[in-house]
RNA sequence: GGCCCUAUCGUCUAACGGUUAGGACGCCGGCUUUUCAAGCCGUUAAUCCGGGUUCGAUUCCCGGUGGGGUCACCA
Protein backbone atom coordinates (compact mmCIF):
# COMPACT_ATOMS: atom_id res chain seq x y z
CA UNK A 1 0.00 0.00 0.00
CA UNK A 2 1.40 3.52 -1.03
CA UNK A 3 2.46 5.47 1.89
CA UNK A 4 0.37 8.31 2.79
CA UNK A 5 1.25 11.08 5.54
CA UNK A 6 0.07 14.50 5.97
CA UNK A 7 1.26 17.90 8.22
CA UNK A 8 -1.51 19.58 9.68
CA UNK A 9 -0.81 22.82 11.20
CA UNK A 10 -3.29 25.00 12.13
CA UNK A 11 -3.06 28.66 11.29
CA UNK A 12 -3.05 30.22 14.45
CA UNK A 13 0.47 31.41 14.67
CA UNK A 14 3.74 31.16 12.42
CA UNK A 15 5.31 28.09 11.51
CA UNK A 16 7.96 27.40 14.84
CA UNK A 17 10.64 25.20 14.56
CA UNK A 18 9.07 21.86 16.25
CA UNK A 19 6.74 22.26 13.47
CA UNK A 20 9.09 22.34 10.87
CA UNK A 21 10.76 19.49 12.24
CA UNK A 22 7.37 17.14 12.12
CA UNK A 23 6.41 18.46 8.54
CA UNK A 24 10.57 17.21 7.69
CA UNK A 25 9.94 14.14 9.14
CA UNK A 26 6.67 13.40 7.54
CA UNK A 27 8.37 14.41 4.10
CA UNK A 28 11.15 12.31 4.68
CA UNK A 29 9.12 9.36 5.44
CA UNK A 30 6.88 10.17 2.53
CA UNK A 31 9.93 10.71 0.04
CA UNK A 32 11.69 7.57 0.79
CA UNK A 33 9.26 5.48 0.74
CA UNK A 34 7.88 7.03 -2.77
CA UNK A 35 4.27 7.92 -0.97
CA UNK A 36 2.61 10.75 -0.72
CA UNK A 37 3.06 14.32 1.52
CA UNK A 38 -0.02 16.14 2.00
CA UNK A 39 -0.42 19.44 3.47
CA UNK A 40 -3.61 19.80 5.57
CA UNK A 41 -4.53 23.12 7.80
CA UNK A 42 -6.74 22.83 9.96
CA UNK A 43 -8.42 25.96 10.30
CA UNK A 44 -11.69 25.18 11.79
CA UNK A 45 -11.46 27.71 14.74
CA UNK A 46 -12.48 30.29 12.65
CA UNK A 47 -11.93 32.90 15.33
CA UNK A 48 -7.80 32.24 16.11
CA UNK A 49 -7.35 31.19 12.37
CA UNK A 50 -5.45 34.21 10.54
CA UNK A 51 -4.89 34.49 6.47
CA UNK A 52 -1.82 35.82 7.81
CA UNK A 53 -0.58 32.92 9.86
CA UNK A 54 -1.60 30.64 6.82
CA UNK A 55 0.81 33.01 4.44
CA UNK A 56 3.60 32.10 7.11
CA UNK A 57 3.48 28.51 6.98
CA UNK A 58 3.27 28.36 3.11
CA UNK A 59 6.30 30.60 3.01
CA UNK A 60 8.42 28.86 5.57
CA UNK A 61 7.34 25.48 3.79
CA UNK A 62 8.65 26.54 0.27
CA UNK A 63 11.91 28.45 1.73
CA UNK A 64 12.49 25.12 2.96
CA UNK A 65 12.20 23.42 -0.07
CA UNK A 66 9.42 21.30 1.42
CA UNK A 67 6.97 21.16 -1.63
CA UNK A 68 3.80 18.59 -1.06
CA UNK A 69 1.97 16.93 -3.66
CA UNK A 70 -1.65 18.61 -1.92
CA UNK A 71 -3.29 21.24 0.13
CA UNK A 72 -6.26 20.86 1.61
CA UNK A 73 -8.42 23.97 3.86
CA UNK A 74 -10.69 22.25 6.68
CA UNK A 75 -12.38 25.12 6.27
CA UNK A 76 -13.80 24.07 2.57
CA UNK A 77 -15.01 20.50 3.57
CA UNK A 78 -17.58 21.12 5.88
CA UNK A 79 -20.09 19.43 3.87
CA UNK A 80 -18.13 16.27 4.33
CA UNK A 81 -17.85 16.09 8.02
CA UNK A 82 -21.76 16.98 7.86
CA UNK A 83 -22.23 13.65 5.56
CA UNK A 84 -20.36 11.47 8.38
CA UNK A 85 -22.10 13.44 11.04
CA UNK A 86 -25.25 12.71 9.83
CA UNK A 87 -24.58 8.65 9.24
CA UNK A 88 -22.74 8.63 13.26
CA UNK A 89 -26.37 10.08 14.34
CA UNK A 90 -28.37 7.75 11.72
CA UNK A 91 -25.96 4.72 12.73
CA UNK A 92 -26.89 5.22 16.56
CA UNK A 93 -22.98 6.06 16.98
CA UNK A 94 -23.66 9.82 18.14
CA UNK A 95 -26.30 11.98 19.05
CA UNK A 96 -27.24 15.44 19.76
CA UNK A 97 -27.02 16.41 23.49
CA UNK A 98 -29.54 18.90 25.14
CA UNK A 99 -26.54 20.78 27.67
CA UNK A 100 -26.91 22.89 30.37
CA UNK A 101 -25.77 26.78 29.27
CA UNK A 102 -24.17 28.26 32.20
CA UNK A 103 -20.60 28.28 32.17
CA UNK A 104 -18.73 26.03 34.03
CA UNK A 105 -15.56 26.80 36.26
CA UNK A 106 -13.05 25.01 34.14
CA UNK A 107 -14.53 27.33 30.61
CA UNK A 108 -11.62 29.09 29.08
CA UNK A 109 -12.41 32.83 28.56
CA UNK A 110 -14.92 33.46 25.47
CA UNK A 111 -16.16 29.70 25.88
CA UNK A 112 -19.74 30.10 24.45
CA UNK A 113 -21.75 26.93 25.67
CA UNK A 114 -24.47 26.01 22.91
CA UNK A 115 -27.58 24.51 24.05
CA UNK A 116 -27.46 21.62 21.76
CA UNK A 117 -23.90 19.87 20.85
CA UNK A 118 -23.03 16.31 19.31
CA UNK A 119 -21.48 13.82 21.69
CA UNK A 120 -19.89 10.80 20.61
CA UNK A 121 -21.54 7.58 22.21
CA UNK A 122 -18.73 5.68 24.52
CA UNK A 123 -18.49 2.48 23.20
CA UNK A 124 -15.59 0.60 25.46
CA UNK A 125 -13.26 1.04 28.39
CA UNK A 126 -10.12 1.15 26.90
CA UNK A 127 -8.31 1.57 23.79
CA UNK A 128 -4.45 0.13 22.70
CA UNK A 129 -2.70 1.08 19.86
CA UNK A 130 0.58 0.25 18.78
CA UNK A 131 2.85 3.20 18.04
CA UNK A 132 5.90 2.94 16.03
CA UNK A 133 8.47 4.55 18.10
CA UNK A 134 7.04 3.76 21.49
CA UNK A 135 5.41 0.64 21.31
CA UNK A 136 2.35 -0.65 22.41
CA UNK A 137 -0.05 2.00 24.31
CA UNK A 138 -3.10 1.38 26.48
CA UNK A 139 -5.20 3.60 28.19
CA UNK A 140 -8.82 3.69 29.16
CA UNK A 141 -11.43 5.99 28.33
CA UNK A 142 -13.66 6.39 31.28
CA UNK A 143 -12.94 9.93 31.86
CA UNK A 144 -13.52 10.52 27.82
CA UNK A 145 -17.27 9.99 28.52
CA UNK A 146 -19.47 11.16 25.72
CA UNK A 147 -17.27 13.74 24.20
CA UNK A 148 -18.58 16.39 22.23
CA UNK A 149 -17.34 15.86 18.62
CA UNK A 150 -19.05 18.97 17.00
CA UNK A 151 -20.84 21.88 18.06
CA UNK A 152 -23.26 21.62 15.41
CA UNK A 153 -23.61 19.80 12.32
CA UNK A 154 -21.60 22.27 10.39
CA UNK A 155 -18.85 23.06 12.89
CA UNK A 156 -16.76 19.87 13.47
CA UNK A 157 -14.46 19.81 16.21
CA UNK A 158 -10.86 19.26 15.62
CA UNK A 159 -10.93 15.43 16.62
CA UNK A 160 -13.97 14.47 14.45
CA UNK A 161 -12.26 16.89 11.32
CA UNK A 162 -8.73 15.17 12.16
CA UNK A 163 -10.52 11.57 11.79
CA UNK A 164 -12.65 12.32 8.48
CA UNK A 165 -10.00 14.10 6.76
CA UNK A 166 -7.02 11.23 7.50
CA UNK A 167 -9.39 8.63 6.60
CA UNK A 168 -10.89 10.62 3.47
CA UNK A 169 -7.15 11.40 2.17
CA UNK A 170 -6.21 7.86 2.61
CA UNK A 171 -3.95 8.86 4.77
CA UNK A 172 -1.71 5.76 6.32
CA UNK A 173 1.07 7.00 8.95
CA UNK A 174 0.18 10.08 11.10
CA UNK A 175 3.49 10.77 12.31
CA UNK A 176 2.79 14.02 15.06
CA UNK A 177 4.18 15.27 18.39
CA UNK A 178 4.15 13.75 21.40
CA UNK A 179 1.64 15.85 22.92
CA UNK A 180 -1.52 14.35 20.33
CA UNK A 181 -0.72 10.64 22.35
CA UNK A 182 -3.35 11.51 24.79
CA UNK A 183 -5.41 13.01 21.94
CA UNK A 184 -5.28 9.12 19.93
CA UNK A 185 -7.69 7.13 21.97
CA UNK A 186 -10.19 9.70 21.66
CA UNK A 187 -9.55 9.98 17.43
CA UNK A 188 -9.32 6.07 17.30
CA UNK A 189 -12.88 5.66 19.16
CA UNK A 190 -14.27 8.27 16.24
CA UNK A 191 -12.42 6.02 13.81
CA UNK A 192 -14.54 2.78 14.98
CA UNK A 193 -17.57 4.26 15.52
CA UNK A 194 -17.17 5.54 11.69
CA UNK A 195 -15.92 2.20 10.36
CA UNK A 196 -12.68 4.16 9.82
CA UNK A 197 -9.59 2.45 9.15
CA UNK A 198 -6.88 2.67 11.77
CA UNK A 199 -3.65 4.41 10.51
CA UNK A 200 0.03 3.37 11.61
CA UNK A 201 0.88 5.82 14.78
CA UNK A 202 4.56 7.39 15.89
CA UNK A 203 4.64 9.78 18.08
CA UNK A 204 7.51 12.00 17.97
CA UNK A 205 9.13 13.74 21.15
CA UNK A 206 8.90 17.36 21.52
CA UNK A 207 11.21 19.91 21.12
CA UNK A 208 12.19 21.27 24.52
CA UNK A 209 13.84 24.97 25.51
CA UNK A 210 16.67 25.13 27.55
CA UNK A 211 15.10 24.62 31.02
CA UNK A 212 13.50 21.40 29.60
CA UNK A 213 10.08 23.47 29.64
CA UNK A 214 8.09 23.90 26.28
CA UNK A 215 9.82 26.26 23.80
CA UNK A 216 7.37 29.38 23.27
CA UNK A 217 8.63 32.71 22.33
CA UNK A 218 9.73 34.18 25.56
CA UNK A 219 12.98 31.77 24.89
CA UNK A 220 13.93 33.21 21.73
CA UNK A 221 13.00 33.17 17.95
CA UNK A 222 10.66 30.30 17.73
CA UNK A 223 9.13 31.28 14.12
CA UNK A 224 11.01 29.71 10.85
CA UNK A 225 11.43 32.74 9.38
CA UNK A 226 12.83 34.51 12.12
CA UNK A 227 15.50 32.37 11.95
CA UNK A 228 15.74 32.91 7.76
CA UNK A 229 15.91 36.97 8.69
CA UNK A 230 19.00 35.74 11.37
CA UNK A 231 20.77 34.78 7.93
CA UNK A 232 20.79 31.31 8.82
CA UNK A 233 20.36 28.77 5.42
CA UNK A 234 17.58 26.70 5.06
CA UNK A 235 20.33 23.69 4.87
CA UNK A 236 21.38 24.38 8.61
CA UNK A 237 17.52 23.84 9.84
CA UNK A 238 16.92 21.13 7.11
CA UNK A 239 20.05 19.65 8.71
CA UNK A 240 19.93 20.26 12.35
CA UNK A 241 16.41 19.92 13.16
CA UNK A 242 15.91 16.29 12.29
CA UNK A 243 18.75 15.41 14.47
CA UNK A 244 16.79 16.70 17.08
CA UNK A 245 15.66 13.20 18.20
CA UNK A 246 16.61 11.25 15.14
CA UNK A 247 20.04 9.72 14.01
CA UNK A 248 21.23 7.03 11.35
CA UNK A 249 23.34 5.71 14.17
CA UNK A 250 26.92 6.39 12.58
CA UNK A 251 28.79 9.44 13.47
CA UNK A 252 27.36 11.53 10.84
CA UNK A 253 25.95 14.79 11.44
CA UNK A 254 26.11 16.53 7.94
CA UNK A 255 23.17 15.70 5.56
CA UNK A 256 21.78 16.83 2.54
CA UNK A 257 18.47 16.40 2.35
CA UNK A 258 18.74 13.91 -0.24
CA UNK A 259 20.89 12.33 2.00
CA UNK A 260 18.58 12.58 4.75
CA UNK A 261 15.61 10.92 2.72
CA UNK A 262 18.06 8.07 1.92
CA UNK A 263 18.73 7.39 5.56
CA UNK A 264 15.72 8.57 7.58
CA UNK A 265 14.14 5.91 9.84
CA UNK A 266 10.80 6.50 11.67
CA UNK A 267 12.46 3.31 14.02
CA UNK A 268 15.55 5.53 15.06
CA UNK A 269 13.68 8.09 16.37
CA UNK A 270 14.39 8.89 20.47
CA UNK A 271 11.86 8.26 22.86
CA UNK A 272 12.53 11.37 24.94
CA UNK A 273 12.26 15.43 24.65
CA UNK A 274 14.82 17.27 23.20
CA UNK A 275 16.33 20.44 23.96
CA UNK A 276 17.07 23.16 21.41
CA UNK A 277 20.53 24.09 21.19
CA UNK A 278 21.14 27.23 19.08
CA UNK A 279 25.00 26.91 19.35
CA UNK A 280 24.72 24.12 17.28
CA UNK A 281 22.85 25.19 15.12
CA UNK A 282 25.19 27.98 14.44
CA UNK A 283 27.58 25.67 13.91
CA UNK A 284 26.10 23.74 10.82
CA UNK A 285 25.36 27.13 9.65
CA UNK A 286 28.82 27.75 9.66
CA UNK A 287 29.54 24.78 7.86
CA UNK A 288 26.72 25.15 5.17
CA UNK A 289 28.45 29.46 4.59
CA UNK A 290 31.91 27.45 4.23
CA UNK A 291 30.56 25.67 1.32
CA UNK A 292 28.72 28.14 -0.25
CA UNK A 293 30.37 29.26 -3.58
CA UNK A 294 31.12 32.87 -3.76
CA UNK A 295 28.15 33.90 -6.00
CA UNK A 296 25.35 32.31 -3.66
CA UNK A 297 27.25 33.86 -0.39
CA UNK A 298 26.99 36.89 -2.41
CA UNK A 299 23.15 36.74 -3.04
CA UNK A 300 22.33 36.45 0.74
CA UNK A 301 23.62 40.09 0.90
CA UNK A 302 21.11 43.24 0.03
CA UNK A 303 21.18 44.02 -3.16
CA UNK A 304 22.24 47.66 -2.29
CA UNK A 305 25.90 46.97 -1.59
CA UNK A 306 28.46 46.97 -4.08
CA UNK A 307 28.66 44.14 -6.31
CA UNK A 308 32.63 44.49 -6.89
CA UNK A 309 33.60 45.12 -3.87
CA UNK A 310 31.10 42.35 -1.97
CA UNK A 311 32.67 39.55 -4.13
CA UNK A 312 36.23 40.72 -3.04
CA UNK A 313 35.71 40.37 0.95
CA UNK A 314 33.78 37.74 0.19
CA UNK A 315 36.87 35.14 1.35
CA UNK A 316 37.32 37.01 4.18
CA UNK A 317 33.51 37.13 5.31
CA UNK A 318 33.69 33.61 4.67
CA UNK A 319 35.86 32.81 7.02
CA UNK A 320 34.70 34.62 9.59
CA UNK A 321 31.14 34.05 9.04
CA UNK A 322 31.01 30.65 11.06
CA UNK A 323 28.37 32.25 13.78
CA UNK A 324 26.43 35.20 12.00
CA UNK A 325 24.71 37.80 12.94
CA UNK A 326 22.36 39.39 10.65
CA UNK A 327 24.04 39.36 7.08
CA UNK A 328 23.32 42.76 5.85
CA UNK A 329 24.56 44.28 9.27
CA UNK A 330 28.01 43.24 8.76
CA UNK A 331 28.48 45.29 6.13
CA UNK A 332 26.48 48.11 7.07
CA UNK A 333 26.77 50.71 9.68
CA UNK A 334 28.54 49.50 12.98
CA UNK A 335 28.75 45.83 11.03
CA UNK A 336 32.12 44.03 11.28
CA UNK A 337 32.53 44.63 7.31
CA UNK A 338 31.57 48.25 7.35
CA UNK A 339 35.06 49.66 7.39
CA UNK A 340 35.43 48.18 3.49
CA UNK A 341 32.47 50.35 2.09
CA UNK A 342 33.00 53.17 4.33
CA UNK A 343 35.46 54.85 5.45
CA UNK A 344 36.19 54.41 9.12
CA UNK A 345 35.50 56.48 11.68
CA UNK A 346 37.44 56.12 15.03
CA UNK A 347 39.03 58.35 17.79
CA UNK A 348 42.71 59.40 17.50
CA UNK A 349 43.22 57.87 20.38
CA UNK A 350 42.53 54.15 18.86
CA UNK A 351 45.61 54.37 17.01
CA UNK A 352 47.60 54.20 19.80
CA UNK A 353 50.45 55.79 17.78
CA UNK A 354 50.61 57.74 14.91
CA UNK A 355 54.68 57.61 14.84
CA UNK A 356 54.91 55.26 11.98
CA UNK A 357 52.21 55.80 9.81
CA UNK A 358 54.66 58.08 7.32
CA UNK A 359 57.07 55.62 7.64
CA UNK A 360 54.27 53.00 6.18
CA UNK A 361 52.86 55.05 3.67
CA UNK A 362 56.29 55.51 2.34
CA UNK A 363 56.72 51.70 1.97
CA UNK A 364 53.65 51.02 0.45
CA UNK A 365 54.27 54.00 -1.85
CA UNK A 366 57.20 51.88 -3.73
CA UNK A 367 54.77 49.11 -4.47
CA UNK A 368 53.35 48.76 -7.74
CA UNK A 369 49.89 47.58 -8.58
CA UNK A 370 50.60 44.13 -9.19
CA UNK A 371 52.32 43.92 -5.78
CA UNK A 372 49.92 45.26 -3.84
CA UNK A 373 49.22 41.73 -2.25
CA UNK A 374 48.85 40.13 1.07
CA UNK A 375 51.93 38.34 1.08
CA UNK A 376 54.08 41.50 -0.88
CA UNK A 377 52.32 43.66 1.59
CA UNK A 378 53.43 41.85 4.92
CA UNK A 379 56.93 41.21 2.98
CA UNK A 380 57.41 45.01 2.68
CA UNK A 381 56.58 45.81 5.92
CA UNK A 382 57.29 43.11 8.62
CA UNK A 383 61.11 44.28 8.37
CA UNK A 384 60.50 47.58 9.62
CA UNK A 385 57.93 46.22 12.05
CA UNK A 386 60.12 44.07 13.32
CA UNK A 387 62.33 46.11 14.04
CA UNK A 388 60.59 49.19 15.93
CA UNK A 389 58.21 46.62 17.15
CA UNK A 390 55.20 44.81 15.78
CA UNK A 391 52.42 46.27 18.09
CA UNK A 392 53.62 49.93 17.05
CA UNK A 393 53.35 49.53 13.68
CA UNK A 394 50.99 46.63 13.11
CA UNK A 395 48.68 47.96 15.36
CA UNK A 396 47.82 51.49 14.41
CA UNK A 397 48.04 50.37 10.55
CA UNK A 398 44.95 48.25 11.26
CA UNK A 399 43.26 51.17 13.17
CA UNK A 400 43.53 53.45 10.23
CA UNK A 401 42.37 50.64 7.38
CA UNK A 402 39.33 49.32 9.73
CA UNK A 403 38.77 51.68 12.48
CA UNK A 404 38.31 48.92 14.57
CA UNK A 405 39.88 46.89 17.22
CA UNK A 406 39.75 43.86 16.01
CA UNK A 407 39.58 42.54 12.15
CA UNK A 408 41.15 40.39 10.13
CA UNK A 409 45.40 40.84 9.38
CA UNK A 410 46.10 44.28 8.20
CA UNK A 411 47.93 43.24 5.32
CA UNK A 412 45.12 41.37 3.81
CA UNK A 413 43.08 44.35 4.01
CA UNK A 414 44.97 46.11 2.87
CA UNK A 415 44.96 44.29 -0.70
CA UNK A 416 41.42 43.99 -0.19
CA UNK A 417 41.60 47.98 -0.02
CA UNK A 418 43.63 48.55 -3.24
CA UNK A 419 46.55 50.96 -2.74
CA UNK A 420 44.91 54.25 -3.13
CA UNK A 421 42.10 53.45 -0.73
CA UNK A 422 45.14 52.38 1.51
CA UNK A 423 47.62 55.11 1.38
CA UNK A 424 44.36 57.87 1.38
CA UNK A 425 43.67 56.23 4.90
CA UNK A 426 47.35 56.19 6.00
CA UNK A 427 46.99 59.58 4.88
CA UNK A 428 43.69 60.57 7.00
CA UNK A 429 45.16 58.85 10.33
CA UNK A 430 48.39 60.73 10.15
CA UNK A 431 46.61 63.67 9.98
CA UNK A 432 44.07 62.97 12.67
CA UNK A 433 44.24 65.36 15.57
C1' G B 1 -3.99 15.81 41.16
C1' G B 2 -5.84 11.57 37.33
C1' C B 3 -4.13 9.40 32.91
C1' C B 4 -0.17 8.81 29.29
C1' C B 5 5.00 9.26 27.66
C1' U B 6 10.00 9.39 29.22
C1' A B 7 15.37 9.00 31.70
C1' U B 8 23.74 7.96 29.01
C1' C B 9 28.68 13.88 29.56
C1' G B 10 26.06 20.98 30.36
C1' U B 11 23.38 19.86 25.31
C1' C B 12 22.25 16.39 20.94
C1' U B 13 23.42 11.38 20.97
C1' A B 14 26.24 5.97 20.00
C1' A B 15 26.96 1.34 22.32
C1' C B 16 23.62 -8.05 19.44
C1' G B 17 23.60 -8.57 27.85
C1' G B 18 30.48 -8.67 27.99
C1' U B 19 33.50 -1.53 25.22
C1' U B 20 39.26 1.85 28.66
C1' A B 21 30.93 3.79 27.84
C1' G B 22 32.26 6.30 21.52
C1' G B 23 31.09 10.90 18.51
C1' A B 24 29.35 16.02 17.87
C1' C B 25 28.29 21.14 19.91
C1' G B 26 29.80 24.05 23.95
C1' C B 27 33.48 24.80 27.80
C1' C B 28 38.69 24.83 29.10
C1' G B 29 43.98 24.51 27.51
C1' G B 30 47.78 24.65 23.57
C1' C B 31 49.65 25.88 18.58
C1' U B 32 49.10 29.97 15.04
C1' U B 33 48.01 35.25 15.31
C1' U B 34 49.78 42.83 16.55
C1' U B 35 43.99 41.86 17.75
C1' C B 36 39.29 39.15 17.10
C1' A B 37 37.70 35.02 14.58
C1' A B 38 38.75 30.71 11.75
C1' G B 39 41.89 26.40 11.53
C1' C B 40 44.74 22.38 13.88
C1' C B 41 45.84 19.56 18.47
C1' G B 42 44.46 18.24 23.29
C1' U B 43 41.67 18.13 28.05
C1' U B 44 37.32 18.02 31.13
C1' A B 45 32.60 15.65 31.50
C1' A B 46 27.55 10.81 31.73
C1' U B 47 24.80 5.49 32.36
C1' C B 48 18.85 9.14 38.12
C1' C B 49 18.00 5.85 42.71
C1' G B 50 16.54 1.00 44.74
C1' G B 51 15.31 -3.92 43.99
C1' G B 52 15.26 -8.15 40.93
C1' U B 53 16.64 -11.72 36.31
C1' U B 54 21.73 -13.19 34.80
C1' C B 55 28.25 -15.85 35.36
C1' G B 56 27.75 -10.63 33.79
C1' A B 57 23.31 -5.27 33.36
C1' U B 58 23.74 1.49 30.21
C1' U B 59 21.01 -2.53 27.93
C1' C B 60 15.64 -6.94 30.31
C1' C B 61 11.59 -6.67 34.51
C1' C B 62 9.38 -4.09 38.88
C1' G B 63 9.18 0.11 42.18
C1' G B 64 10.64 5.05 43.41
C1' U B 65 12.24 9.81 41.93
C1' G B 66 12.94 13.49 38.22
C1' G B 67 11.28 15.58 33.49
C1' G B 68 7.51 16.16 29.72
C1' G B 69 2.56 15.84 27.71
C1' U B 70 -2.63 15.93 28.38
C1' C B 71 -7.14 16.47 30.94
C1' A B 72 -12.11 22.64 26.14
C1' C B 73 -18.41 23.44 22.92
C1' C B 74 -8.97 25.18 20.88
C1' A B 75 -6.13 22.83 17.46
Amino acid sequence: MAVVVRFAPSPTGPLHIGGVRTALFNYLYAKQEGGRFILRIEDTDRARSKPEFEKNILDSLEWLGLDYDACYHQSERSHIYEKHLKNLIASGHAYVSQESVAAKEGDRPGTERRAEVIRLKSSKPDVTFTDLIRGEIKSGTAELGDFIIAKSLTEPLYHLAVVIDDWEMGVTHVIRGEDHISNTPRQILIQEALGAPRPAYAHIPLILAPDRSKLSKRHGAVAVTEYREQGFLKESLLNYLPLLGWNPGTDQELFSLAELIQKFKLEKIQKAGAIFNLEKLRWFNGEYIKRLTDAELASLFPAKLNRTKLLRILPLVRERLTTIAKLDELVAGEGEFAYFFHSPDYPRELLKTQAHLPKLRALLSELTEGEFTPEKIKATIMPYADSVGRGEVLWPMRVALTGRERSADPFTVAALLGQAETIARLDYASKLA
